[in-house]
DNA sequence: TCAATAGTGTCTATAAGACACTATCTT
DNA sequence: AAGATAGTGTCTTATAGACACTATTGA
């Protein structure tokens, strides 16, 4: 193992304090190609330097001193990537002695989502790339971010409200076939559009707006907002951390 | 502030690495008094030096580098309370800059359950008590530990998986009334003796023995096995952490 | 007109709660 | 026998799914 450039070797690591870091799974949502389910799609950015040089990681970086964690995962975040999510969560804290090879490093993963808009929306970067969730060429990554991102996803599909970070993944204003799309790739079955609809309006987390979208072959659809109602206790501000 | 002694100044905080430290929120199942609903209730220990001198606090302490994260819980839950718990999960990591007023500090909570044997049976030690979760002492802790507590029963609270919990706050073997007694005290609502057994006899995670409670006044009631189904994927070992 | 999706109505299976009833222990 | 809790049966109500049906658009 020591024999890898720059790798410490096992007495040098006990000495060390551990390194603390933010890894951040970043999800969005795109249309199903040719009348298939809507997917989960998130951007990875390439390892330039060692270990791992050259393979796919989740965005992070350190946490400054002066910030909270919650800011080190924005702005990590907003510099990897440019984008700015509307959701942030914390989601696990991945500590074992292991899991780099270089030093100790205890990494807060965090979870945040994106509306339509900003998928693909990264900045011009050869080394930031989008897969969708069961792309093939993200099954390895870096360290052990494969790990987190199955528990991101775990995660998400046992949330028992979905309404709260369903329209997180849309914009403003959708129609109830675009969230029902949100809910398919999550749960990763087809539902039911009458039920469905029947379901979602009795919550009454989501309120019809006079709106419609026209240009599609058929009946427009109506136009729906979300009326959130409290959030969690821990959830993060997604613009101040 | 800086005149409290052994608080660090504003300059000299920036310059420190964020100290990292574990705590832990325990707890376990006692009977209700005459009659009364069972109630849930954790052992804290007294700070014996500042910050927050003379304050309840919840068990915890730093992270030693050659340890994993749930290992340091563990050792320091075992430490300060003498206690070996049945689970330990890992709740949320508070960062906040200003959470402790001498220096920066990154505490990993975790959430640990005790079986009936081991409540009250701590180390002998005037520096740690027992409290009922609403007893009006605790409603004020040290650093942010109060905001710890209330989340840890937020999240037992919504706990999808009652059965996974429940059984860990009693022995091996309970009747259905025990296990009732424990949900009543998490969601704090008395239930129906009658559509409980359906139900949770349903779910099939419980299993009949062939024994039975004597000694009440009453019919004496069967005991119950758990049978367990797969961990949730991030599940810590409470023996090895 | 047709294809396509929007949106409604209604039946059924299942689960949750209320509550009356029987069973079996200790004192 | 009395008192207490164990355990069963059954009715009502709320909810999830299946699925047939009508509505309204663009081509």
């Amino acid at each position: 193992m020591s024999s890898v450039p720059g790798w410490a070797n096992v007495e040098e690591r006990r000495n060390l304090p551990p390194a603390l870091a933010v890894s951040t799974v970043i999800l969005g949502i795109r249309e199903g190609k040719d009348g298939g389910p809507d997917k989960l799609c998130l951007p990875v950015v390439r390892r330039v330097r060692q270990p791992h040089a050259g393979m796919w990681a989740l965005p992070g970086g350190p946490v400054d001193p002066r910030e909270s964690l919650g800011q080190a995962a924005g702005r990590n975040l907003a510099e990897t990537t440019g984008l700015r999510p509307s959701y942030l969560e914390q989601l696990y804290t991945f500590g074992d002695i292991d899991r780099s090879p270089t030093h100790r490093l205890v990494t807060i993963a965090y979870f945040a989502l994106l509306n339509a808009d900003q998928v693909g929306a990264t900045v011009q970067d050869d080394n930031v790339a989008w897969f969708d969730i069961d792309d093939p060429q993200i099954a390895q990554m870096a360290f052990d971010h494969r790990k987190i991102l199955d528990y991101a996803m775990w995660r998400l599909r046992n949330k028992t409200e979905y309404g709260q970070i369903a329209h997180r993944l849309l914009g403003e204003r959708f129609t109830l076939a675009a969230l029902r799309g949100v809910y398919e790739a999550i749960l990763g079955r087809r539902l039911d559009p009458a039920n469905f609809r029947r379901t979602l309006k009795s919550t009454a987390s989501i309120e019809e707006t006079d709106e419609y979208l026209a240009g599609g072959q058929h009946r427009p659809p109506r136009l729906y907002r979300y009326v959130g109602h409290g959030p969690d206790p821990l959830e993060v501000d997604p613009l101040h951390g």
